[in-house]
DNA sequence: TAGTGGTCTAGACCACAGC
DNA sequence: CTGTGGTCTAGACCACTAC
């Protein structure tokens, strides 16, 4: 079995066979409710290691994709949708993802000073400097969500200096170096205001899905921190999770109506 | 370092390590932004290998507790209140962790034939036989939520035959033997319909946050699909991600205004 | 009992951060 | 350059599942 390339020539070898398995489980090889080889003989089959065939299931374990449980088998659960930390991260690369065209409109910028919230978030003392954007997103054309960041002076001077039409603010910030490593997402229910009801074009007082997220660094050092309104029925949250790890994803809102 | 006892006697070495170093954080030992010593150092600390300390590492890092980055010392983020698996799939154990008193009432109960959804998530023929629960989950005696469940005719007659002021009914599934191991959730807006107005208190249209939840067994089967509806500000869901893995968590609504 | 995943060790080399 | 975490190997033993 040759895995060169199936993540990318530069990967490291237990991402090319996660890749490589995960692609068999898309592909069908492997059946949802199938059982996987074991990882005696993936190791053999890829000429690599027993550890690093678990560290690439782990990956799949992750992911939701595959199941384990000592004494058996690992059983495919079946294929998962998740996005990658990059596309729940970015609204750009998540539009792109899913093969829609992404657009941003900036509304208001403020060059103000921390309230006690946003110090808090953002780390800061209180009345440090701050950057607000208050912007549109749209998916292909259409209006679906408000977004109010929060940055602190360093990043929000680059932010400030983007024309205001920009797609992505996150790829431009990615470029002058600032780096995206965790963030904490907090999701719940809020009732549209005026600037909502006029940039979403629904009514005050409509629901609207909300995520708040704080971003940081690799240094633990947060670069943004956002309040974003969804209007229902254009996304819904999504998260696998185990007994072992857990994972999250955001997906647009396609499902049934229920009968239950 | 006597690591003994620091996650139950018979927990593995990694997880007690992983433990001892969570309690180090949230005592203050290692204050938020502060480095951590090297994988080297707390090999020697603990008296075991470095493969194990990264094992213990890599269950902070999916708390969202450390970062990671090659080259630098890992870096404290700070004290996380992420819940279990257990908790999160649990209302009753959510609830008693957050030493708030859990409670729940069924108010209906059907034997009935899957429709095309109910088939689809359980993974049934279309037309098996499955029982629905609908249940008022209270909060310290507030009504907090409506659920809609769904179960496979072997995990739903245990359910039936349960007192219908049990106050959980996960618990005594697991001393059936029914196992839960992996869940789905998704995330979004509802408003609410005459049964939710009536038994949470709120007007029928009023929005509410809905959480859908598919939980399978080890061996992929699914065992229950469920349709959650909370009021809104009694909770949120909570996740946090990273380049390397992801975690979620749900807690109760106490954010403050935004300023924003 | 045989097969399997979970845990653990002791080493090795590499890529990257920071001096 | 040194220190660090990331990756990988080749073994070992154990706990659990399924027959």
């Amino acid at each position: 079995m040759d895995v060169a390339g199936a993540a990318g020539g530069r990967s490291p070898i237990y991402r090319r066979v996660a890749e490589d398995l995960r692609q068999a489980i898309l592909r069908g090889d492997y059946a949802s409710g199938a059982r996987l080889p074991a990882e005696d003989e993936l190791a053999e089959r890829y000429g690599v290691s027993r550890g690093t065939v678990r560290q690439a299931l782990g990956v799949l374990r992750a992911d939701g994709l595959v199941t384990s449980r000592r004494g058996t088998r690992r059983v495919v659960l079946g294929p998962s949708r998740l996005q990658s930390f990059e596309e729940l991260r970015s609204f750009t690369r998540w539009a792109r993802s899913l093969g829609e065209e992404p657009g941003g409109r900036v509304v208001r910028v403020e060059h103000a000073t921390a309230d006690e919230a946003e110090a808090h978030h953002l780390r800061l003392p209180e009345g440090a400097s701050v950057h607000r954007v208050l912007r549109l997103r749209t998916l292909s054309g259409r209006p679906v969500m408000v977004e109010r960041t929060t940055y602190p002076e360093r990043v929000g001077a680059i932010v400030a200096a983007l024309p205001k039409g920009a797609v992505s603010h996150s790829e431009p910030l990615e470029e002058h170096g600032v780096i995206f490593a965790d963030a904490d997402h907090t999701i719940d229910v809020v009732v549209a205001d005026a600037d909502d009801a006029k940039l979403l074009g629904c009514a005050v007082g409509d629901p609207l899905l909300r995520e708040w997220r704080c971003t940081t660094d690799p240094g633990g050092t947060p670069v943004e921190w956002s309040q974003d309104r969804y209007l229902p029925g254009t996304v819904a949250f999504t998260v696998h999770n185990s007994t072992a790890t857990t994972a999250l994803g955001r997906q647009l809102d396609r499902r049934p109506r229920t009968a239950g």
